[in-house]
DNA sequence: AGTTATTTTCAGTAATTCCTGAAACAACGA
DNA sequence: TCGTTGTTTCAGGAATTACTGAAAATAACT
């Protein structure tokens, strides 16, 4: 192989492992993230016995990996022709990464709250003792702020690329 | 106890346990969240002592995740006179609530990131070949999306909770 | 100084999360 | 139909993370 061949490998080598690191940070698995990485960073589709190989490990680790990132939208099952086996490719619009991860942050993290406040708003909402009505206005503030958030970000995820720029240009400027 | 005590008392669990699960959705110990969401709906400071025997947990954990808290910043000391032993206080503004998470999540989640992709594309800044160019673009284009979003963390931490509710309301408008 | 109240640390254990490897299953062609 | 190739599931084990309980350290008082 070319030398430069060689230092691509260990960049995107270094690129999948640090950035599995990272995953757990987020709350992903070390594994997913590292998938993640390689086919973000990888030009053809991978099978999985390559996803295996590269990543030196099993088959239904990769398989549970590769069929969790189809579930969040990150990648894509691609059928060639000729060849039986699936095939994955990675979405690789940066933007798209970003809206696609906020939805499904949104969806686990910020929705399920919003649930539980709004149904512990509702339950204390006719207290009357001095430390039942602070619980109740904590509530109803937690609950004002988590849903405002909650819209901010269905508004975000389904802005344009382009749109989206604009807007935090000015906020930044 | 009174009527309303008792479903007060049962209203805080609630509000309790669901925080606590919900933590760990959001990368955060069950215990962690569990003391935050205690403090956060009591008016009086509460001791070591007590967040154990309401929470029923251990003094190794409550004392860990409690100088956790205060780490984060969700949380004070509060030194009672007359009484030698700490008492601590939960941060009851949701903004300043909100701000401190995101700055903290920040710190862990995108300077990391961040780090990262920096360093890997100057690693293949100079690459040639299509494939080294296409890793080097996709470096490029995460770490101008990520630094982007560094930036826009920044400035809306550091907002003022009006000007941050006029600006959001403008997007949703 | 000694005594007591409180905080901090940490070795060992419990709980949770993740991964492996093999078996079961499905799809296809001969 | 049977054999082959590829996919899916899952019981058991490995790795990680969280918690306990008690001992050590610190601080405050007499």
């Amino acid at each position: 192989m070319s030398d430069e061949g060689k230092r691509l490998e260990q960049a995107r080598d270094q690129f999948v492992a640090q950035w599995g690191a990272l995953g757990t940070q987020w709350g992903i698995n070390r594994t997913m993230a590292q998938i993640h990485a390689l086919l973000m960073t990888t030009t053809e589709p991978l099978g999985t016995d390559e996803v295996m190989e590269r990543l030196q490990i099993s088959r239904g680790n990769a398989h549970t990996n590769l069929k969790e990132l189809v579930a969040w939208g990150l990648i894509r099952v691609v059928v060639k022709k000729g060849e039986r086996r699936e095939f994955f490719e990675a979405e690789k619009d940066v933007w798209q990464i970003f809206t696609t991860v906020a939805r499904e942050r949104k969806r686990r993290e910020i929705d399920p709250a919003l649930g539980v406040l709004n149904q512990c708003a509702e339950d204390s909402r006719d207290m009357t003792t001095p430390e039942g009505k602070q619980f109740h206005e904590q509530m109803r503030q937690l609950e004002e702020f988590v849903g405002f958030a909650s819209k901010v970000a269905d508004r975000v995820a389904g802005m344009k690329h382009g749109f989206a720029v604009q807007l935090a240009a000015k906020m930044l400027g």
